[in-house]
DNA sequence: AGCTCTTATGAATCATTGA
DNA sequence: GTCAATGATTCATAAGAGC
């Protein structure tokens, strides 16, 4: 499908069909968030859970064959509830992408202060997210200077003056994960982030049910990419992560199924320029 | 071995061996955190990953016996890094566990703000640990209410001059279907928490490196036993969960196989009164 | 400009009811 | 019985309007 701009490339269709056509170890990093399990019915069809691993590994088995053998695949996925336990579809599915030669390098986790609200007798609501990294050798690009943040003001010291509900409370106020209060970064002490990254959720209504925050994808793209390289994102919805790199001179392919949001992701890329 | 207190009670060996003499059925709560694969090489001799879930087998099955049909286990673990990946024993083992007829019901996050600073070339500090909450039933203890905190000042501002909006809800452009009404929050001046929990690491500490910060066994604590109810730690260390046993009024069970830590643990429960 | 207030909305889950 | 549809429950956040 034609494109705009050589370095914005979309395309609507099966990803696991496009891909084919992807040439292999070309890709830099591949950052997505593919339909959850059972998960946006209305316009994916909902896989099931038991059914998912077989479900993604021939397009997972793609991925890995376009990226390159520096790059890295991140990976956003949650367990479902099913039946009153967490269903194990992650894990399977973790254990699958390992036999399919990926090397599970880190979990990173995304925590919502806003999530969704909820409370159930056997449960409270879920915040927080997998951010799977995948690689296919232990030797990546990485470029960890890239997103170092302002230490965050001293912790222990607040600790001591808040009740002990407040501590519960401290989401914001608290440490190096990233996405913290970052208003004050001029003058400040920069330290290198964790693996837990704390952004909340678009509340805005951009037509699309699951939008990833522009820091998220902004976060690994700075982490793994240089200006020029290759994002991929087989499963792009309203294109996030291409505004993302758009703005930050990286090249990125994004592929959709439904032909609206291709549309939608087409008009946020380039009306931002 | 003797105990100054019948209802705090300090067992010094294997705590497989010891668990055969407790009575089936009748602990309401088990919050452990076994050693880390490879770690605690002195006492525990250091299981290796890949042999951990076997080590760990007999030992699970003896706490899902001894459990109540409507008790609950909160299993602290975290993935180690083995050549380079997360080695994958802790998703060996929520499968062993549920094989072994556990409910899987959720898996809770615990984020450390203040964790070990520290990076890597190829990862950043560690900064979480799951909680994983196993069951016998569906239907469990929880008391929901014990461990609420209060409402984030935003929302509570803003609940006190409600529009007419806030009393309905329009259906989102995607579909969801989230009911709200938020007369029902007037008045409300606590919340209930979500599966995230934002604790610091305890620092400094009498001889003794914790591993808990002692709000988060109180959490589960409160939210799963009563005042009188009987708690288990089977690698209970130099014995924070007792000490919050003690001064939350519940009955403790405590097994450690390291003298030196069950003389630690005696002293820190027991001088406290 | 800067503060306060208003508004929309999100990868949800469970118990109950009806077919 | 088993499965599907419906109703009840629940917060925090960013953006924008108003002062």
């Amino acid at each position: 499908m034609a494109t705009t701009d050589e370095s914005i490339v979309l395309q609507c269709g099966d990803c696991t069909t496009l891909l084919r056509d992807v040439e292999s170890d070309s890709v830099d990093l591949c950052i997505t968030s593919p339909p959850f399990a059972d998960a946006r019915k209305s316009s994916y069809g909902g896989v099931p859970p038991d059914q998912y691993v077989n479900w993604f590994l021939p397009m997972s088995r793609e991925v890995f064959r376009v990226l390159k053998p520096t790059g890295t695949w991140i990976l956003n996925l949650k367990e479902k509830v099913v039946n009153g336990e967490r269903h194990t579809y992650v894990i399977d599915l973790i254990k699958a992408l390992r036999e399919q030669g990926g090397i599970f390098t880190e979990d990173y986790v995304w925590v919502k202060p806003n999530s969704t609200p909820g409370k159930w007798p056997n449960r409270f609501r879920d915040a927080w997210e997998h951010l799977l990294q995948f690689n296919k050798q232990r030797h990546f690009a990485m470029y960890q200077d890239a997103v170092m943040q302002p230490r965050a003001e001293n912790t222990a010291k607040r600790v001591r003056h808040l009740s002990e509900n407040d501590c519960r409370r401290m989401k914001s106020a608290t440490g190096s994960t990233f996405g913290k209060n970052n208003s004050h970064w001029v003058g400040r002490e920069m330290v290198y982030p964790s693996n837990v990254l704390t952004l909340a959720t678009e509340t805005k209504n951009r037509g699309h049910s699951a939008v990833f925050p522009e820091r998220l994808p902004e976060f690994f793209v700075k982490l793994f990419t240089l200006p020029g390289d290759l994002v991929l994102d087989p499963f792009c919805g309203s294109g996030t992560v291409g505004c993302v790199c758009k703005r930050l001179g990286r090249r990125f392919l994004g592929m959709e199924i439904v032909p609206g949001y291709v549309e939608l992701a087409r008009e946020r890329i380039f009306s931002s320029s």
